[in-house]
DNA sequence: AGCACGCCGACT
DNA sequence: GTCGGCGTGCTC
């Protein structure tokens, strides 16, 4: 077995294979499949990972392994496998699944440098050169090109003066701090501390510390706790008395926290009923996936944590994925509560450095519990009992990057080879899930009612055709401005939620109605107050807001969209006592300042939480008894088959944040189509009758979950190019697809060109089409190579989130 | 993806 | 005649 197969960290068709290396003896032992390692690859050094050992290659001149780059494996048997699965079921290579399944700081970098050849002395080179050789011994291949210098350094190669060196880095800096310990046994210190002077006090303080704490302190500690100075530390040392060494640490983000230690609650009749399957499930170690479908309040979390307690117990291993967990710090907070030191928390809050040593947690077996967003699906535990994964629906569980996939496809998957549970839990399920439910592919289970008898908020739908109609004209109603008043005045808080999505704020001409567009993107710019100026999302394009409209040259340029920081002027007009905490994109920006402003409000230093998307969710305070969502229908108009399912989940959650307590809660949804029903039914909190209306929608234009969906979308400079490959890649779908299918296009996307790239997509819906795959790998490969660095390019999205 | 190799146009 | 453009094909 002195040969290993590797997948090369090269993302291309043709490299999406595996390549033989010959392993050098003294690394026989080290590596193992799933090891990270460096290899020749033509002129360059590049990462690549091992996936199988074998003894015969069908490659006659091979060439070794310069390195490996971990001493244990990073990918497991099950994660090596996982990684096929993923490459299988979202046409992505299979390097990019692999390092979709690790931290970031394993993905290596790579420079380029030229150095002195041996045996070559920098005077030697021609001047200019020696120049930049003087100080330092490389020089890199950026600065030289950047300098001009390449066409010499060339030539000097040629002559074997320099050497031009490819390296790989691995970007992992495992934090260490300098540590003090005892060189010598008890004993031994007693007696060396008779022998020390009696002015050493600082050496004795030391000795007498080490005495009661044999183990390493951090060095830093050691001399704050003591009062003591280094010099104290470095004399010991020198006695070989004690050793300073620099020990690795774990960055930890949780570290200036304190989480006191809670027990698991009682849990209701309905909760009882609820967990019994679950807990059986666990019992036999049979994989079944179960749908926790409990309304906002109704106490799933407690259903998690007792199970994964249960998990625990029996000595297995946990996976709870929560959408974008900097967003519900309250639940971190209830995890660790619970299970302390052996929770790992993951998600993109935190800093490469912070995830990997979150990551080394569970590969070392040192935590048993990981809580965390969607790449959480990956952690390399060994022996899974559970996998949860909260709020179910969430968009965010799909990656819309290469490789595709959804956490909660991956999750059934990894759920089957460990023979445990699945449990989704919403209190809006997806329409995907709810069907299997229905179906019984999946188990439901149902709490629907709320956990103390509390009753769901009552919620009024306020027709703001209507209030345009009797002269009001700002953003809020007559009935949301009274209750928030009254809410101020009786103490109690209100959470206002404006959906700035798909209606951000944008300039118009009032005189000609000129809009400024991206010149690279068909697409709207948004203007940002913070620095005045017009931003393209989809390119980053930057330019001034116009005084003056560039087509008429007018002077009536107005502002268009209604952005949290002008609801927040002009609630404070209204209410200049009113005090606001802002909670969007601009205020948050910052690391922990999400729970900073939340903790704030929670201890009562606000009476209005204004913000977008990210309050909607996990929001736990006694104190709110006014949601007013400012307008419902923002998002209702966008071109998503999907946009009624999530007006109703949003409406849904937002209204969930009222009145959980003892103190009973109101919602206002401002709307201009009352009439819809996604906005009625969430009105009435009716998921049921939702998901019977929104099925039969869904049924009528062929729409998940009575078809699946695949997504071809193509993009080059030329409009004309775009158009006549997505017209053959149409034609030779249809061609290789059963008459049941539908291929809908070629179109132009949503947004026909982003970045100066015209884009076209085809939409193919089907139930049944066991040749699709085959089909689209075929496109794949003859497209993505014959114009490869062309500019075509072809991405394929099975079961896509986002028709853009 | 990089990079080398190789085959055609505009220059000393 | 040579420098350099980027089209083509390879990397164990």
């Amino acid at each position: 077995m002195n040969i290993a197969s590797v997948i090369v960290d090269v993302p291309a068709k043709q490299t999406d294979k595996t390549f033989d290396y010959k392993i050098p003896d003294h690394l026989l032992d080290v590596i193992k499949p799933g090891t990270r390692v460096i290899v020749p690859f033509g002129p360059r050094k590049i990462q690549g990972f091992v996936t199988e050992l074998k003894d015969q290659s069908s490659f006659s001149k091979l060439r070794s392994i310069v390195e490996p780059l971990d001493l244990t494996p990073v990918l497991n048997e099950e994660l090596l496998q996982l990684g096929e699965w993923l490459t299988e079921h979202t046409l992505s290579y299979k390097i990019s699944s692999y390092q979709v399944m690790l931290p970031a700081a394993l993905k290596a970098k790579y420079e380029k440098k030229i150095m002195l050849a041996k045996g070559t002395v920098v005077s030697e080179l021609p001047g200019n050169l020696a120049e930049s050789f003087k100080e330092k011994s490389e020089l890199k291949w950026d600065d030289a090109v950047a300098k001009g210098l390449v066409q010499q350094l060339q030539k000097e190669a040629a002559a074997g003066r320099i050497d031009v060196v490819y390296q790989v880095k691995d970007r992992v800096r495992k934090k260490r701090l300098k540590h003090v310990y005892p060189a010598i046994v008890p004993e031994e210190l007693k007696e060396a501390r008779n022998k020390l002077s009696s002015q050493a006090s600082g050496q004795q303080a030391v000795i007498d510390f080490f005495l009661e704490h044999p183990e390493p302190v951090e060095q830093r500690l050691l001399l704050s706790t003591l009062g003591i100075s280094q010099a104290s530390i470095t004399s010991l040392a020198k006695k070989e008395i004690v050793k300073v060494e620099e020990l690795e640490v774990y960055r930890d983000p949780y570290a200036e926290r304190k989480f006191e230690r809670k027990t698991a609650l009682e849990l209701t009749a309905e909760q009882e009923n609820a967990i019994i399957p679950i807990l059986s499930s666990i019992e036999k170690e049979l994989h079944e996936v179960f749908l926790l479908y409990g309304v906002t309040g109704s106490g799933k979390t407690e259903i998690y944590l007792q199970s994964i307690q249960e998990v625990l117990r029996k000595g297995k291993e946990a996976i709870v994925l929560v959408p974008e967990i900097s967003l519900t710090p309250q639940m971190v907070t209830r995890f660790k509560e619970r299970f302390g030191d052996l929770v790992a928390v993951m998600h993109s809050g935190l800093s490469a450095g912070e995830k990997y040593d979150e990551w080394r947690k569970i590969q070392r077996k040192e935590v048993k519990v990981v809580v965390g967003a969607r790449s959480a699906i990956f952690a390399p535990f060994e022996n899974l009992g559970i996998i949860i994964i909260d709020e179910e629906h969430e968009t965010s569980y799909k990656q819309e990057e290469n490789p595709r996939y959804h956490a909660r496809d991956v999750a059934i998957q990894r759920a089957k080879t460990y023979a445990c549970p699945v449990v989704l839990g919403s209190a809006t399920p997806s329409l995907e899930s709810f069907a299997r439910a229905q179906k019984g592919r999946y188990t439901l289970l149902s709490l629907p009612k709320r956990m103390n008898n509390q009753a769901l908020p009552a919620v009024e739908i306020v027709d703001m055709r209507e209030e345009l109609r009797t002269g009001n004209r700002s953003m809020f109603s007559v009935k949301l401005f009274e209750k928030i008043k009254d809410r101020i005045e009786r103490k109690e808080q209100t959470v206002l939620f404006l959906n700035k999505r798909g209606h951000s704020s944008f300039v118009m001409c009032r005189d000609c109605g000129y809009v400024m567009n991206c010149p690279h993107c068909d697409i709207t710019l948004t203007y940002h107050r913070y620095n005045e100026q017009m931003k393209c999302h989809y390119c980053g394009y930057e330019d001034r807001v116009p005084t003056i409209c560039p087509e008429c040259n007018s002077e009536h340029i107005r502002y268009f969209g209604t952005g949290t920081q002008k609801v927040e002027e002009e609630l404070l007009k209204l209410i200049p006592e009113a005090r606001i905490i802002r909670m969007d994109v601009d205020t948050t920006g910052r690391k922990g300042s999400h729970e900073k402003l939340l903790t704030a409000f929670q201890e009562g230093q606000a009476d209005i939480l204004l913000g977008t998307q990210m309050i909607a969710k996990g929001l736990d305070f006694p104190n709110i008894t006014l949601v007013g969502v400012l307008s419902a229908d923002t998002m209702l108009n966008l071109p998503d088959f999907r946009s009624s399912e999530k007006t109703f989940q949003l409406l849904t959650q937002v209204s969930g944040r009222a009145g959980r307590h003892k103190l009973p809660g109101e919602v206002v949804i401002q709307t201009y189509t009352p009439e819809h029903y996604s906005v009625e039914l969430a009105g009435t909190q009716d998921y049921d009758r939702f998901y019977q209306q929104e099925m039969l929608m869904r049924k009528v234009h062929q729409y998940p979950p009575f078809y699946y969906l695949s997504l071809v979308t193509v993009s080059h400079e030329e409009l004309m190019k775009v158009v006549s490959v997505t017209e053959k890649i149409a034609k030779f779908i249809t061609s290789r697809l059963s008459k049941d299918a539908v291929v809908l296009g070629p179109v132009a996307s949503p947004i026909p060109r982003i970045n100066d790239r015209y884009r076209y997509q085809c939409l193919i819906k089907y139930k049944k089409e066991p040749e699709l795959s085959t089909a689209l790998k075929t496109i794949l490969d003859q497209y993505q190579q014959e114009m490869g660095s062309g500019g075509l390019q072809i991405s394929v999205d099975l079961n896509p989130y986002i028709l853009m």
